[in-house]
DNA sequence: AACTAACTTCTACGGAGTGTAGAACAATTT
DNA sequence: AAATTGTTCTACACTCCGTAGAAGTTAGTT
C-alpha cells in the first residue's frame, strides 16, 4: 500500500512543505493557488481535502490533532524519509538485491556518487 | 504507469525467471504450480494470462514473437534493471534527492555498503 | 436553552486499473 | 472440411481515487 493518487500527493507536497499542522481549509486555500501541472487550479470543496486527508491518515502518512476544534494534520514523517522507505520497498526482499543496487548507482549522476561516496564513509 | 497488480507481478516474476521466451501455457502452468502467498494456487484460464500479459506489452515490460503460432512471451529488461529504474522513478526529480540518498543509505545493511562502496569507486 | 455557524463524518458516484474468463474469431493439424 | 488449438474482444466485479452533497456534531451567539 505504498502509491498515492494526484491529489493525494499535492496534499503530501504541502504537508511536507509548511512543516507545521494545518487546518483542511488551509490546505484547501493552498491547493488553489497551485496549478498542479497545467492545469488551472480551481477551488476544491472542503469535504474533498479532509476524504483525501482522512484516507492519507488511514494510510499512516498523516496525523491529525483531534484535540482542538478545526483539527489539524500534519505529515508523519518527512519527505526525504518517505521517500527512502519507498525506494527500500521497491529493492525489496529479492536475492538480488545487489544486482539491482549497481544498476541503481550505475546511473546517478556525478554529484550524487560524490554524496554517496561521502555517506558510505572511506573503507 | 510503474506499478503493478499481484497477477502481473508474479508474471514478471516467472518471465524474470526463466531467461527465455515462453509460451501463456506454460506461464499458465508454472503459474499453478506457484502458491503466491498462503493462497492454494489455482488453475487460471489460458485467456486470464492472455490478457494479463497484453496489459504487461501495453506497458513495455513484455515482448512477444508474433511470428510463430503460440505466441512467446519474454521480459523486457532483467528484474535488477526493471527495479533500479523503479528506484530513480521513486527518486524523483525532488529537490532534496541528496537528502533522500542520506535516509536510504542510512539503512543498508553492512554488505551492501559495502558492495555500494565498492561500486562506486574509492576516490 | 434555542439558534446558528463551523466543522466532521457518512454515503455516493464515476472513472481507471486489475483479476478473471467466456464468446467470438483466426490459424493449424488431422 | 472438420476439429483442435490459439488469440482477440467483450465484459463484469472489485478496489482505489477524485469529488462532493447530506447528515450529524460541536461550539459560539442571542
Amino acid at each position: 500500500m505504498a502509491s498515492l493518487g494526484e491529489l493525494e500527493r499535492a496534499v503530501m507536497d504541502l504537508l511536507w512543505e509548511t512543516q507545521e499542522a494545518v487546518t483542511a481549509n488551509t490546505l484547501r486555500d493552498l491547493l488553489a493557488q497551485r496549478p498542479s501541472q497545467g492545469e488551472e487550479a480551481k477551488e476544491l470543496a472542503v469535504t474533498t481535502v479532509l476524504t483525501v486527508l482522512s484516507r492519507l491518515e488511514k494510510k499512516g502518512l498523516v496525523e491529525r490533532e483531534r484535540g482542538i476544534r478545526p483539527h489539524r494534520y500534519q505529515a508523519v514523517t518527512s519527505r526525504a524519509e518517505h521517500t527512502a522507505e519507498l525506494m527500500h520497498e521497491v529493492l525489496g526482499t529479492a536475492t538480488d538485491r545487489e544486482a539491482v543496487l549497481a544498476r541503481f548507482i550505475g546511473s546517478v549522476s556525478d554529484g550524487e556518487a560524490a554524496t554517496l561516496r561521502k555517506l558510505l564513509g572511506r573503507d
